[in-house]
DNA sequence: TTGAAAGCGATACCAT
DNA sequence: ATGGTATCGCTTTCAA
């Protein structure tokens, strides 16, 4: 192994220039930076992580909390995550991955033993039970997603509100005036998965300002549970022009069906999903789409987390706005 | 922060006896081990992790390359990611997230690093570049499929070969002699990613054994690439009775077609997925299904990895044997 | 602008 | 069965 030692022989100065040169926490002439880093090449040398973390109390890692759970939108999940490990790599950072159901054990477990320097956290519920223990961790945290009480902690989100007012406005400018929502698995609304509470808000606020009739339908991500919204949706009273999807999985199998029953998009009903772009461009029918930036918000989430790090910035939430696209599913109403 | 000397000095032991308590290097008496446990109970103590990265040569991390790629199946993936680190977990191990765009240098940097002590790469090609460096890495490696030359290096994968072979044996029992893979895009076939290959191969040999014709076609994984790919297929001159997908993504939208086309499964076709059980089940119709097994491959890669840390184990190639399950979606041909 | 050396917190060898 | 302590490789203070 080569050592910071074994460098420092070979370009004739001693370790902590090395050090010095390699942090560049203090002035080296350009000579010795010269010589310095040809023998960092010439040997191969790369720090020693533990060794450096024990040094310096920074172990260049962050630690990424990710769900278990399968009624989620895995894809979008995947994206976040190696955004997440691009973008710390860029700061020279590396990430460990930690899954959910350490639980908060696992919190206290990577910050105790120093294995990474801060922590974000995906999949936040509303009642957050981490929440309180990120608090008190004394390291920096960043969430995905918005916890009821998100008090002194950093939070990063897609701005699920403006996304379900936005979805509305698009439907009502067009003219329609009876939609729905096609919300997730019910089992997300009764853990307070905080998303899915945040876009129903919206949804449901916009359609009263704008005077549309709007119902709510929860659906359990498999054919049966489709079919069982689908039947809900057809028997009511006004028949909806609008259809709002917030659930990605149901997606496909629900224009399979709608074709099945004779319902042609867009001309005898709009649909309008929120997920990511390709996937909507992926339907049969290409679908207008309110994206869910995963990239960007991992992105984010680890330059705040840096911040943090440096001790520039707050705790803080930051919410991206909505940005909707039309595609060929959205159309206006048909008298 | 709690060290080590406080433990022992709160249990009014050497530091030496404390660590030997934690790891079982040597007969401790019954009791001074639990005086110890109680100290370190009391004051909250956990071993700082560079510390003993650098004293022991050991940092209790497995690295874990994942794909960067869209065109893969991201629900497996993510299975196979959350199983690596449950698994590692119960070796009290944790895992540091790689994306293979760092390559072999991202191999290099972490064990010259010393940030991991083995490393499990996933999305393994036929002519795998990272093979050579990963023989040459000195750290024990775990491969997720198999390339060409797996010399020296040990690898595990569901037996695709396997896999096509039993596909078409299940279709010729039921008396089917006209059958079609549905594969992965082109681009997998194109990149050599050894399992695409694997069971091509196992499909065509046993329906050549087997006296079925059989049909190959690659399916970009679009609407559009889809709609293309049925075309080819009923245009055969002699009707496709039974088929076989290997790609997930279009499983879905791929019967819609067929109903949209007036052809009924299983009455008029019958179709087989390569796909997770759930995934299989989720479809208009249930289909008969080769499980993908992430989880336990997950599990087994760490075993595996853990034996060779252990100095236990050589190289091996380690292919779990297909689970076929019947659903609705087979049938007997009706002549 | 540079060097010497004292830690950082464990492990494991050498003793007893 | 237990203790003392050198050691791992790097960072950073103190000195020059």
């Amino acid at each position: 192994m080569v050592t910071i030692a074994d460098v420092a022989r070979a370009a004739g100065v001693s370790p902590s220039t090395v050090s010095y040169v390699l942090s560049g926490k203090r002035s080296i002439s350009e000579a010795t930076r010269r010589r310095v880093h040809h023998s960092i090449r010439a040997l191969g040398y790369r720090p020693n992580a533990g060794a450096r973390a024990l040094a310096s109390n920074r172990t260049n890692v962050l630690a990424l909390v990710v769900p278990l759970r399968a009624d989620l939108n895995v894809p979008v999940m995947m994206q976040f995550v190696t955004a997440t490990v691009t973008e710390a790599r860029s700061y020279d950072h590396d990430v460990l991955l930690l899954t959910a159901d350490e639980g908060a054990e696992g919190l206290h477990r990577v910050v105790a033993s120093s294995l990474a320097d801060a922590i974000i956290v995906m999949d936040v519920e509303a009642a957050e039970p981490r929440v309180p223990v990120l608090r008190e961790l004394g390291r920096p945290a960043v969430l995905i997603g918005v916890p009821d009480d998100p008090q002194g902690l950093t939070c990063v989100d897609l701005d699920f509100t403006a996304a379900g007012s936005e979805c509305v406005t698009h439907l009502a400018d067009l003219g329609h005036r009876d939609v729905a929502l096609i919300g997730p698995s019910p089992a997300v609304y009764e853990r307070g998965t905080s998303y899915a509470g945040r876009f129903l808000r919206g949804f449901t606020k916009t359609a009263a300002d704008r005077g549309v009739t709007a119902v709510t339908l929860p659906c359990v991500p498999t054919y049966d549970g489709l079919r069982a919204c689908l039947d809900d949706l057809l028997a009511l009273e006004r028949a909806v022009t609008g259809l709002v999807v917030h659930n990605e999985a149901i997606l496909g199998p629900l224009l399979s069906e709608l074709d099945r029953r004779g319902r042609r998009v867009p001309d005898d009903i709009s649909v309008l999903a929120v997920c990511p772009p390709d996937l909507a461009e992926a339907q049969s029918v290409p679908l207008t789409s309110v994206d869910i930036p995963a990239v960007e918000l991992g992105a984010l989430a680890v330059e705040l987390a840096m911040r943090l790090l440096d001790g520039l910035g707050e705790p803080e939430v930051r919410l991206l706005p909505p940005r909707l696209t039309v595609r060929a599913g959205t159309g206006p109403v048909v008298a």
